[in-house]
DNA sequence: TTTCAATATTAAGTTATTGTTAAGTTAACT
DNA sequence: AGTTAACTTAACAATAACTTAATATTGAAA
């Protein structure tokens, strides 16, 4: 199996930055290519269809959180995973960043190893089709192509339901409060009323089974492995 | 059962956003004041001790983030939570600044519903300040799955309940007053009659076994561990 | 040991939260 | 543009969770 290298856009308006990541990910075997602000990232991101684009969120003209809003846009860009770079582990900053559509988040100043090991656990994704598959024993759930697998029968689920169990059974067990799934299926800057999420809960059992996904009174919702009996 | 309306401060140097916000905020039950720039903030937020602050980022004189540091270097304070209101695009690039320790934002134009659900979400955070997973022993108490484990036998058990036990549980050994129980786990704002407490405890004993929750008459409850007998 | 406030107990309210259904909207695709 | 699926809302029902109320019991102080 021959594989081309994962393709990765750094972009970062202070060049001591980009050297040193370049550097590290070159000695790595990526197909590194950079940009210095966020206009610039866009035009080459259009033209070079990277894996990878690690975004700084800090930049003049255009900050990484804008850039991120307009290159989601791009639908040649739909398989390129956006890893953003900040200052502080701020809350706040994580909070816009994954509303803007980040799939994940490094701190300054940036630990090459820990950048390294998120970049080789998307590229495997990427290469091996190792996709995004939660595989739960009876339950599968496949983020590629948002179908699940019940007993060897796929079903095929819309985006937000799909994304709702996605969630659930991407910690089973964890209870998920209403506010948390809001903020991580709908983002926080969306406001949709009460009884949504019942209603997609309600489908998704429709369509499980209602043993999968329990309620916790006035906690929030969680996916349920099947007990084995003893 | 009654509930205390929680308190809002709102600081901004334009009238016209204290105003909207306060009219959308009052509506919603909030106990509202304001102030038009951060020196009176500090001043009002000494005497008055909102649950929340709302914070413009941008005043003349002392600014949002100035203002923030200061409030939060006042230990009565020290439960206030912050929202921080910018100007989209402006302010992205500032974000280090955040430092601060805001707890959340919202851009301008504000949209009314989101602020109010953020509000809402923040103060139920305020009043769920406990971490997660207890181990003693015998028993396991784990908030993530709001599940208690005795005997290797999951029990699963409501809000209150649960999170009454596992505020015993987090000190075992210490007597908890009532008062102490109160303000924990039903929150400064809530206020219930005197026999609430002890039908809970009364619950878990069912549940759990009465040798695990001891009486102290006149002072409070304590968490027992289960003294193994030779 | 008596007393009495503090707790225990039980069952019966109440309320908050979620479930359900159907009917609107919106968005996506041809 | 028209059609369909997806998504959201709204109204109401169902129910578990929670609180109260009424009464009994306890245990520490007198």
């Amino acid at each position: 199996m021959k594989k081309l290298p994962t393709k990765i856009l750094i972009v970062d308006d202070e060049p001591d930055i980009i050297e040193i990541l370049k550097y590290n990910l070159d000695k790595e075997g990526y197909d590194v290519k950079s940009a210095n602000n966020g206009k610039k990232a866009i035009e080459k991101a259009k033209k070079y269809i990277p894996d990878i684009i690690i975004l700084d969120v800090m930049m003049p003209e255009m900050d990484g959180i804008e850039a991120c809003e307009e290159l989601k846009k791009i639908s040649k860009l739909s398989n390129t995973r956006i890893i953003f770079l900040s200052a502080r582990g701020e809350d706040f900053t994580q909070i816009a960043a994954f509303d803007a559509g980040a799939d994940d988040y490094v701190t300054k100043p940036v630990k090459p190893k820990i950048l390294i090991k998120k970049i080789s656990s998307i590229s495997k994704r990427i290469n091996n089709n190792l996709s995004n598959v939660l595989d739960l024993g009876d339950i599968k759930v496949d983020k590629e192509s948002y179908l699940i697998t019940i007993n060897k029968e796929d079903i095929s689920l819309p985006r937000k339901e799909f994304e709702l169990l996605y969630l659930l059974a991407s910690k089973p067990g964890k209870v998920f409060s209403r506010d948390e799934i809001m903020a991580k299926v709908w983002g926080t800057q969306v406001i949709v009323g009460d009884r949504t999420i019942d209603v997609h809960i309600r489908k998704l059992r429709e369509k499980i089974g209602d043993k999968c996904i329990k309620t916790v009174k006035g906690v929030g919702y969680k996916f349920k492995l099947n007990v084995k009996k003893k």
